[in-house]
RNA sequence: GCCGCGUUAGCUCAGCUGGUUAGAGCGUCAGUUUUGUAAACUGAAUGUCGUCGGUUCGAAUCCGACACGCGGCUCCA
């Protein structure tokens, strides 16, 4: 950690004191909860009792802060005995702390995550929040004093509350104390904070930047996709528009596939219940699960939440030898999942979506093969998107909830992590991720703004298979059981959407862009709609995505309107260009780079615009 | 699901503490303009002020329930 890290984290746990102090002179009967720093900032969680701040409230408390600020309270640090800071706590009248410790000192850790660490005064190593609270030994706990304002804190601050940078509160949230929703809900109030006011305006402009990215925003914007109250929440109606990146998108993905040998599929959308009993999904997940009645029979059926149990349906329908194996199996499917409304959020999280989804079937041996080459479809696919990748390997932890033998999982985790060692992936661990049969490695794309998405997912499987009883005749002609590696590359088209119109801002390279072409005619004599069509018959034998725009407006005027859809090109037709049978495209923004394309002949111009949508580039080929 | 906030024309938004026919810009439509690379001009239409109920002489405005959205929390096969 640099210093310059240091003193930022410092900073920012010093406002979240601050700011505690602020809400304690303005409420003072008010319950602490921690206060850590996060990515750009700190909160504190707090609690009014019936009292509920909302951010009309902020003023109030940032000009408390500021005079906290101006005050220039020096930060003192005390020591106390496990017992007396208990008894601190209960004087004080606050229970949570008195928690907090009371774990403390009984499990030696406060279990939780290292946010609490983060806030209490255990001898933990200084570091930010990836330190991990290793168990502590129970000694004397630390405490920071400003002013008349005291808490419980492990460090470290800065000086003095004079000292503390450039800081902003943001919004105030819900937020279960301890994160378990069945404790109390606290409220949560957040700040960002930097060293100079200079790089607080930065990150709000990054943030406003982030906004006009907005998925949500760019999907009505570009006419994308539609949410209609009378359909649903979280239940996206594709536009033309939008369904033209959805198509695009998912041939890709096969084509990678098939290179891989994989077969098409095609598998219904509900099912028996009993499929999902015996999957192992009912049990985990039947809150979320939508049921299905029918009205002839009393049979219960399920809209799938997941396509797994489906394919190995197909793989179960036949004996399968050795030499079968592996087995490929994809299908682009639509699932359903019963997601709480408050988690629905735009494309990324929502009820019907569906997956590039695949699933192999193979012996052990041929494991490292079929992950390695599914690995490296990925990677191709991340490439040709402009997309940096990351990987984790998602393991399980020691909750419960995973399904299967331990030392099936031990063996998958050993095997993930030699998968990501040869294929010489920048992986990381991460235990408690892992899906409920087996563990995965994860993709994580990287957009334009900095942003980690989970997208692409290979995951192994030793449980599913057994609980099917899936079967294969080995070499020796006796039964043996397959191995089963489920793989997505988009992973939801929908969740991929979201992450990608943010990461191009609704550029879409040629290949993509659900209108490829514009054209502009610049009168509307019959001379230059007859040119214009022919140019449009020209491109569409072509198979390019073409829109003609001769209506009564001005040359600037539809100009415009092709840039804010964020045509790739435009080419506007008049006499000049029936003369000379000539164009001279406009580039998607060009305005910023101010630098005159060359003419064309209309016929190479649009093979070129061909070339480019064919090859997948997301480079302009002119 | 939980906490906080919000919902006014197709879109973006104004409408202060309740007071006669609810506004603007863009878009749409009509007319004029035959237009040369990011917004021509003039005019017109458009709203059960999210839904239902309540308070009031009177509700877009106050209260309640519900729906939907936003920011988080929790969850995410």
């Amino acid at each position: 950690m640099s210093e310059k890290q240091d003193k930022l984290y410092a900073m920012r746990h010093s406002l979240a004191h601050i700011m505690a102090t602020a809400v304690t002179r303005l409420w003072p009967k008010v319950k602490l909860g921690v206060g850590p720093v996060v990515e750009t900032g700190f909160y504190y969680d707090i609690d009014l009792g019936d009292k509920h701040l909302s951010e009309e409230d902020f003023e109030k408390i940032e000009a408390e802060m500021h005079k906290i600020i101006k005050e220039d309270q020096p930060f003192e640090k005390s020591e106390k005995p496990i017992d007396d800071a208990i008894l601190w706590a209960r004087e004080n009248n606050q229970p949570y702390k008195e928690e907090l410790l009371n774990d403390l000192k009984r499990e030696g850790t406060t279990l939780a995550s290292e946010l609490d660490a983060a806030t209490m005064g255990i001898g933990l190593p200084a570091g930010i929040t990836g330190a991990t609270p290793a168990k502590a030994r129970v000694g004397d706990v630390s405490f920071y004093t400003n002013g008349d304002f005291t808490d419980l804190c492990r460090g470290p601050h800065v000086e003095s509350t004079g000292k503390v940078g450039a800081f902003k509160l943001m919004r105030v949230a819900g937020a279960y104390w301890r994160g378990d929703e069945n404790k109390p809900q606290m409220q949560r109030l957040y700040g960002v904070a930097f060293d100079t006011p200079k790089e607080l305006r930065q990150h709000l402009d990054m943030l406003e930047e982030a906004k006009k990215r907005d998925h949500r925003k760019l999907g009505q914007e570009l006419d994308l996709f539609v949410i209609s109250d009378l359909v649903g929440p979280g239940l996206p109606l594709f536009t033309p528009r939008g369904t033209i990146l959805r198509d695009e998108l998912g041939k890709f993905t096969q084509e990678l596939r098939s290179a891989n040998g994989f077969k098409r599929i095609h598998t219904p959308s509900i099912a028996k219940r009993d499929l999902y009993k015996t999957s192992g999904h009912w049990d985990k997940f039947g809150n979320e699960l939508f049921l299905v009645t029918s009205q002839e029979s009393s049979e219960e059926f399920v809209l799938r939440p997941m396509n797994c149990p489906h394919h190995i349906q197909i793989y179960a329908s036949a004996p399968r030898s050795y030499k079968d194996l592996p087995l490929k199996y994809m299908e682009n499917a639509s699932d359903y999942r019963d997601e709480k409304t408050g988690e629905l959020h735009g494309l990324s999280r929502v009820r019907a979506f569906t997956q590039d989804d695949s699933h192999v079937f193979a012996r052990e041996d041929q494991i490292k093969e079929v992950a390695t080459e599914l690995v490296e479809a990925a990677n191709d696919m991340y490439k040709q998107l402009d997309m940096r990748l990351q990987f984790r390997l998602s393991f399980r932890d020691e909750s419960e909830g995973y399904l299967g033998d331990p030392r099936l999982w031990e063996q998958a985790q050993a095997r993930i992590e030699e998968l990501a060692q040869e294929n010489d992936l920048d992986y990381f661990v991460e235990e408690g991720e892992a899906a409920f049969y087996g563990p995965k490695i994860d993709f994580l794309a990287t957009d334009a703004l900095g942003r980690q998405w989970q997208v692409a997912t290979v995951q192994l499987d030793f449980v599913q298979p057994n609980r099917f009883e899936l079967e294969y005749v080995n070499e020796k002609g006796e039964p043996a059981t397959p191995v089963m590696i489920h793989c997505a590359l988009l992973g939801s088209i929908e969740r991929f959407l979201s992450v990608y119109i943010e990461h191009t801002a609704g550029k879409f390279p040629v290949w993509l862009a659900p209108e490829q072409v514009r054209i502009i005619t610049v009168n509307q004599e019959d001379e230059t709609i007859a040119f214009a069509n022919k140019v449009v018959e020209q491109a569409n034998e072509l198979g390019l995505r073409v829109e003609l725009d001769n209506s009564h407006e001005s040359v600037g005027k539809k100009i415009r309107n092709a840039e804010v859809m964020k045509v790739p090109y435009t080419i506007v037709l008049g006499e000049k260009e029936i003369q000379s049978g000539e164009v001279v495209p406009r580039v998607r923004g060009d305005m910023e780079v101010q630098k005159p394309h060359a003419a064309h002949e209309v016929e190479k111009f649009l093979k070129s615009v061909t070339n480019e949508a064919k090859s997948r580039t997301t480079k302009s080929s002119l």
